[in-house]
DNA sequence: TCGATTTTGCAAATTATTTGCAATATTCGC
DNA sequence: GCGAATATTGCAAATAATTTGCAAAATCGA
């Protein structure tokens, strides 16, 4: 399990950073929810008062910089955060718009299916990252509707 | 030219909707800047110091309940907004990091993909829509880096 | 043209996020 | 473990994009 809560100890010892009370609850939470989730809600969920909702942020924007955490965009008007995988450098989402269910997509479709190599080929820019998210809804949901 | 600017009055009209100055002046701006742009820089374009940037906000908003501008959220923190194109009902781009160049995207890759139909068929989840960005150097920023 | 209805300008509110700064926590060498 | 040096935090205030209430102005249909 290369995600125990001591590896992220490590990893911010290790850049020089400081073990604290707020970054350590954050982790926490993220390791806990497995699903992307805003500031408000991981602060929300943190169950320790003395943690301010800035350090929260604080504590994202750091984890980010270290890719230890992805921001999520899904237009709602706030970001949200997850932990960032180990084995893939990034993936995509399922929302559901009717109950919110956040499912994570297996393998990018961007990458399997070419696209950057077929972009380059045909107009010359260079793509380096993406953004895919994609939104309908989910089983449960869609039997619901029927 | 189905987008003579009159083709918007007819519309917004059809609509139950009044054509005033607000709004036209918003869809001309639109309809002469082929790219995505902020509220603000729609604003700053309009040359009528009469229209306030509510009522740009205000306009856009409506436009895009008539599936007349698209809003397009490229992470800047600011919202871009576009005319709908007539052909398709919608398109991806192409965002320079280094200069900030916004080109479109000739097909959709994930209907070329028929990733719609193998989620569907792998999860269940039904998607309906999807937001795709993407991200890296322009021809022209390419060179220059190297 | 006129009255009914819609829209606008303006200022203030909202909301997510960031920041300054003094107080507190963490780190590290002893 | 202890204390100084440094990093981090809480708190309140600042930002920045967008929305909203309301009275005044514009638009529309007859
Ligand atoms: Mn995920
Ligand atoms: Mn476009
Ligand atoms: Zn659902
Ligand atoms: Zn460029």
């Amino acid at each position: 399990m290369r995600h125990g809560i001591t590896h992220f100890k490590d990893l911010l010892g290790g850049e020089g950073y400081s073990w604290t009370r707020a970054r350590s609850a954050v982790l926490t939470v993220l390791t806990t929810v497995p699903r992307p989730l805003r500031a408000e809600e991981i602060h929300r969920a943190l169950r320790d008062p003395r943690i301010n909702l800035s350090s929260v942020y604080r504590a994202l924007r750091l984890f980010e910089s270290l890719n230890v955490v992805h921001r999520v965009e899904l237009g709602e008007g706030a970001a949200r955060y997850e932990l960032a995988d180990d084995y893939r450098d990034h993936h995509h989402h399922l929302v559901c718009d009717a109950c919110g269910r956040i499912e994570d997509v297996a393998a990018c479709p961007v990458e399997a299916a070419g696209l950057t190599r077929h972009i380059r080929k045909r107009t010359g820019f260079a793509v380096r990252s993406h953004v895919l998210e994609l939104f309908g809804l989910c089983r449960p949901c869609r039997r619901d509707a029927r």
